[in-house]
DNA sequence: AATCCTAAATGAACGGCATTCATTTAGTGG
DNA sequence: CCACTAAATGAATGCCGTTCATTTAGGATT
C-alpha cells in the first residue's frame, strides 16, 4: 500500500501514543501492543500454523472481529510481530566494537532471531521502513556504525543490504531438515555433489548451517572492510 | 513428511516414468508433467494469489478434486514448479569458463529465475534434493564445478549454502518497493540511515537490488577464490 | 445529573480455500 | 465378455480472514 497522503481515521497507527485521542473512552481492553504480545505468545506456543485470528482472539478473550478495530489485517500483526522482533536483534557491538566485530556480533544475532519466525521473513523482506520504527532504528544504528568506522557513504546501504539478504536466507537454512542432502537412489548419477556432503567439513560448529553462515559472513566482512578508509 | 519407508501405493512420484505400471487404463488426462505446466502458466497469469487448486483444475479442464490423484497436496505442486524453474538456472559456465566467471554467472541466472518466484522460496529452502531431482542435478553441476576449480572437498557445499542463501535473500530484495528506505516523517531521528540512502551510490545499475547484489556477490567470489588450491 | 458522542466489542454472516470421500466412468488384460 | 482398477466426478467438510449492522459503556458537554 503506497501512502495515501490523506486517509481519514486510519483503525491503527504505527507510534504507540499513550492512548490520548482527546480522552474519551479509556477502557479499551484491547491495544497493538496488547495484540504484538499476545500474537508472539501464541506463535511461540502453536507455531505459524496456529497462528489464526481466531485464535489470537481466543488468548485475548475476545471475539475475532474486535482485532480489526486495532489492526486492519492479519499482516498487520505480522508486522508488528517483525518489528518487535527486531528490537530484539543486537546491535550493542556498535557502540563499542571494532567495525569487523560489531557487523559479526549484530549478523549472528539478527540470525538466530529470525531463524525462529521464517515465515516473517516474507514480511520484513519488502517492507518500507516507514511502517517498522523499531526496524528503522536498526539500520540507523548500524548505518551509524559503518559511517563511524570509515565505510564509503555511498556503499552503505548496498552492504547493508547484501549483508540483510545472506542473514534471511540463512535463516532458513537454519530450519532446514538435516537429511536435506541426502541424495537418496540418485547417488551414484551425482558422484560429485554426493562426495561433497559426505566429507562436508563441520569446522567444530554444531550445525551445518552455522558452518555456512560463518564462511559467507566472513566472506562479506573480510572484502566489505577492504572498502573502509 | 519425513521419510515413510513402507507407505503402500503413494499416489504420486517425483521420477517421470513414462506411465507404465502394468500398463492398464493409458487414456489419463492428467499427469505430473502436465499439472506443472498448467501451474506455471498460472501463476505466470495470476500471481501467486491467484494459484489455487481450483484455479489451476479449470485451466485443465477437471474438477479440483482429480488433481489429487496425481499430487498428494498443494505444497507438492509448488515443489514440481519449484524443480521445473531450477532446471532453468543456468549452469552451462561451470562447463566453459573459470571458476569465478562460472559462479558468477550461475549465481545471477539463478537469483533471476526465483526473483520472479519468492513465494517459492520458503518450499525450496528446507526441501530434501532427494525430492527434487532436477535441483539435485544443479547442485551436482556446481560441485563437480567447485571440484574441478581445486576447491577444497570439505568446504564446497557450505560455501554452495552460503551462495544460496545470499541469492534467496537477494531475490525477495528484487521484488522490495522503490521505496522501501523512505524514512518518511522519522527522517530527522535516523540521520546517518537518511543520509546514506541519500547518497547511495548506484554504480551504474538500474537497480538498488542490483548493486546490493554484485556487492555482496563480489565479496564471497573474491574470498571462496582465495581457498582454492 | 441527564444527554450525547464515539471508540470499541459483539455475533452472525460471507466467500474462498484445501482437502476428503463415496460414487461413477472407461479403458485393458485375462 | 468380464473383472479390475486408475482416474474423474461432485457433494460435503471444516477452517480461514474479513465485513458489517448492531450493541455497549464510559468520558465530555451542558
Amino acid at each position: 500500500m503506497p501512502a495515501l497522503p490523506s486517509a481519514p481515521a486510519e483503525p491503527h497507527r504505527q507510534d504507540a501514543k499513550p492512548r490520548r485521542r482527546v480522552g474519551r473512552p479509556a477502557a479499551a481492553v484491547l491495544d497493538q501492543d496488547g495484540i504484538t504480545a499476545a500474537a508472539l505468545q501464541l506463535i511461540g506456543k502453536s507455531g505459524y500454523e496456529g497462528f489464526t485470528m481466531a485464535a489470537l482472539a481466543r488468548t485475548l478473550n475476545v471475539a475475532p472481529s474486535a482485532l480489526y478495530n486495532h489492526v486492519a489485517s492479519k499482516r498487520d500483526v505480522l508486522v508488528l510481530v517483525q518489528d518487535h522482533l527486531t528490537s530484539l536483534v543486537d546491535v550493542s557491538a556498535f557502540d563499542a566494537e571494532p567495525w569487523d566485530r560489531a557487523v559479526r556480533s549484530w549478523a549472528w544475532s539478527y540470525r538466530d532471531v529470525f531463524s525462529k519466525h521464517t515465515p516473517l521473513i516474507t514480511v520484513i523482506a519488502v517492507l518500507p521502513v516507514a511502517d517498522a520504527p523499531k526496524t528503522l532504528a536498526m539500520y540507523e544504528a548500524v548505518s551509524a556504525g559503518f559511517s563511524r568506522a570509515g565505510f564509503p557513504q555511498g556503499r552503505i546501504v548496498s552492504a547493508i543490504v547484501a549483508l540483510e539478504s545472506f542473514i534471511f536466507g540463512s535463516a532458513y537454512d537454519v530450519t532446514a531438515p538435516a537429511d536435506i542432502f541426502d541424495s537418496g537412489s540418485m547417488a551414484e548419477s551425482t558422484p560429485n555433489f554426493t562426495a561433497a556432503v559426505a566429507h562436508q567439513d563441520l569446522e567444530g560448529y554444531a550445525q551445518p548451517a552455522d558452518v555456512a553462515f560463518n564462511l559467507g559472513l566472513e566472506a562479506m566482512i573480510a572484502a566489505f572492510g577492504a572498502l573502509r578508509a
